[in-house]
DNA sequence: TTCAAAAATGAGAGTTAATTCAAATATGAG
DNA sequence: CTCATATTTGAATTAACTCTCATTTTTGAA
């Protein structure tokens, strides 16, 4: 949870002026979207949080719909990235997506400002499932390319794929779900992908192998 | 298209003032909330186009978000109730499942207002998927007893299906995408269940035969 | 250190909508 | 048809919030 408080800001520390105020603004946009959600916060709630001005938001963002995309992306991309690093070393494409499965969703319900912006921007703002699915789409490929997975990798598969996770994530954020749905949603795209629940579920016990290095807050 | 226009309207014909009102503000909200969305929809928007006046919203509702749950489960439940009737001598759970997923899909993308509020809804108010999951978890449950269903029937479970069910109807309502992608997500849906891929393919394809009774629009 | 350019400030004009409520109107049971 | 009741009306009230811009402050390259 600490680790990623104000995790903009700190990107930011080297930078200039401009994007260190920027990055202000992006990490109280975080804080006061997860709080309020992105329609009922108000430009005023976000500066006053970051210690600006109201006019300062306008040099930086159109309005507050550019910055929600903005923020999302943000988010999600550090997420992702971060994930695909941890994984430069694993080659089977069921197991990298079990994985990044797992991570996401640990590190996306541990940091729940995080998650809580993430599932808001997926389902308000189209543009921000294009820009999001990247690092999916390479992993649906190398699956079907391995002969893994037997489907057609397009947009729709992607946005089905995506669908399950938000899914998953929705509900361990706002019901309060304890239990870890993480495998269970990993099983569920897999046999989408066209696996067999048996070689499903010899997937997750593969992960688990996998799963000793990680942080409690995934990140 | 033209079949469920005012339908609302139509279903409150008979009844007394106070439903008959409150039947053109469900209408309007749906021509409303689907051209403008829920958030960008005015009070006034709805008055106006039901030709009522302002004030007359609040002897019926809250507010917008009250209007706007009302509206989405009531279209919901106005679709699965018919889809429910129409399989009524259709016992085989995996059948069932393909052609309400089907029937779901025709219907809410041949009257776009529909589909527009339900997806809408879906995202938007926690409250709607709860009320509409209903006559799914029969089914599925059904499917577990059969033991073709491999799974546990519980809220998760039926927030994956349900998910994949609107991430397409999303795609094929704002991506203009005329592709029939009913199909492909009936197979996502069954493997899901824990169908393998083989007997999946087969439930769509003995689905087809009860596809002929299907009127253009799906209603 | 200097200073032109960049950035931040914040008060207020302008806009927009939600909601109330006393008065007017319509309803439908008898 | 009558009239007590239910419903509708819409102008007025209330409450926000967004976005602009003239001014002040800060920045960082030279």
């Amino acid at each position: 949870m600490a680790v990623m408080e104000k995790y903009f800001t700190h990107q930011s520390l080297g930078a200039n002026k401009r994007e260190r105020t920027r990055g202000g603004l992006l990490d109280s946009a975080v804080e006061v979207f997860a709080r309020q959600g992105i329609s009922n916060a108000k430009i005023s709630d976000i500066t006053g949080s970051a210690g600006l001005a109201n006019g300062t938001f306008y040099n930086h963002f159109k309005d507050k719909d550019d910055l929600a995309i903005h923020t999302a992306v943000a988010v999600a991309q550090a997420i992702t990235r971060r994930i695909d690093l941890d994984m430069q070393d694993i080659s089977d494409a069921a197991l990298r997506v079990v994985i990044a499965t797992g991570k996401f969703l640990l590190i996306a319900t541990q940091n729940r400002e995080w998650g809580l912006v993430i599932v808001d921007g997926f389902w308000q703002l189209p543009r921000f499932r294009a820009g999001t699915a990247h690092y999916l789409a390479a992993d649906l490929r190398r699956g079907a390319d391995q002969g893994q997975f037997k489907v057609a990798v397009d947009t729709f598969l992607l946005d089905q794929v995506m669908a399950l996770v938000m899914s998953s994530l929705s509900m361990q954020l706002l019901d309060g779900h304890a239990t870890a749905l993480a495998d269970r949603t990993s099983q569920h795209i897999l046999q989408l992908l066209g696996l067999a629940p048996a070689a499903a579920l010899k997937a997750l016990a593969k992960a688990r192998v996998h799963a000793g290095d990680l942080p409690a807050n995934g990140f």
